[in-house]
DNA sequence: ACTGGATCCTGACTGC
DNA sequence: TGCAGTCAGGATCCAG
């Protein structure tokens, strides 16, 4: 489901109610997540106190009082929300942490691509999330990164795009809507694409996904704030999900192909 | 070192 | 209505 901008929103939709809010423990109703859920989170976690809600590239961390960090990731179907404790669990509600004052923070994944990792270190040091490259929203994402990083690689610039040791957070939406305002067609190779093309890429892809956070995220399925709002940004896909329908720019009927299994979408005519 | 492909899992949708 | 096949917002692992 989520990319960095679900993945965003959901940080600003849970925050509030989990930021220095202390834990009671945790509910584990199915361990088998892509890595399986800590044994012992229950007694990891009860009675302390979550300092901050953090995010890095599609994780999010919460960061406990003294030392200790909690990822999620929620895969390609998770989500979470804030609900009343007693609030009946449904199919695919896998983990709940039971928050001081009556809420509980629910995982629900169906997929169950996602995960729920403790590190007692420094999270940047997790395994998970050591060597990724830098967060799109920062300044460190620069034509010129791209560009280099890019140079004697072969592979279609999409791939490129969504590889996390180059860039994190760009997912298979976001990277088809940026290439598309880039004017870059996601096949051509990543290392025959010039450096000025790429100075259009890194400020389209922040761009975008600014966009879609501001627009509350890409609700394609059932993605929603922790707040349970939808997002509202799928209208303002130009090109994702819109097979045959006419460009907005040049009219022409966009296309889509499979690049590393994943499908893509481009306009013929404004992306070479 | 790079690259593409297979893989984990369930649910929604399509076509017959 | 039922059933088989296809596809899905991620990311790791493995073979070549």
């Amino acid at each position: 489901m989520p990319e960095l901008p679900e993945v965003e929103v959901t940080r600003r939709g849970i925050a509030p109610h989990v930021e220095g809010r202390r834990l009671e423990g945790a509910r584990v109703r199915e361990p088998r997540l892509r890595w399986p859920v800590p044994e012992d989170l229950d007694a990891i976690l009860r009675g302390r106190r979550v300092a901050a809600v953090e995010r890095r590239a599609k994780y999010l961390l919460l960061r406990l009082e003294s030392s200790g960090t909690l990822l999620l990731h929620l895969g390609m179907s998770g989500s979470l929300r804030v609900v009343p404790a007693e609030t009946p669990p449904t199919a695919h509600d896998h983990v709940d942490l039971l928050l001081e004052g009556g809420m509980v923070l629910r995982l629900r994944d169906p997929r169950r691509f996602g995960a729920v990792l403790w590190t007692p270190e420094p999270p940047e040091r997790h395994p998970r999330l050591a060597g990724l490259g830098p967060e799109p929203l920062s300044p460190e994402l620069t034509g010129d990164y791209l560009y280099r990083r890019s140079r004697g690689r072969r592979l279609a610039v999409k791939n490129f795009l969504m590889d996390a040791q180059v860039v994190v957070g760009v997912g298979n939406i976001y990277a088809s809507e940026a290439l598309y305002r880039a004017g870059i067609h996601p096949g051509r190779e990543a290392g025959r694409v010039g450096r000025d093309r790429y100075v259009l890429l890194a400020a389209a892809v922040a761009a975008v996904l600014e966009e879609a956070i501001a627009a509350g995220g890409t609700t394609l399925r059932d993605f929603t704030s922790g707040e349970g709002a939808p997002g509202y940004f799928r209208q303002e896909l130009a090109v994702y999900g819109r097979e045959g329908e006419a460009c907005p720019v040049c009219g022409r009927g966009i296309r889509k192909v499979v690049i590393g299994q994943r499908s893509s979408f481009f306009c013929p005519g404004c992306q070479r």
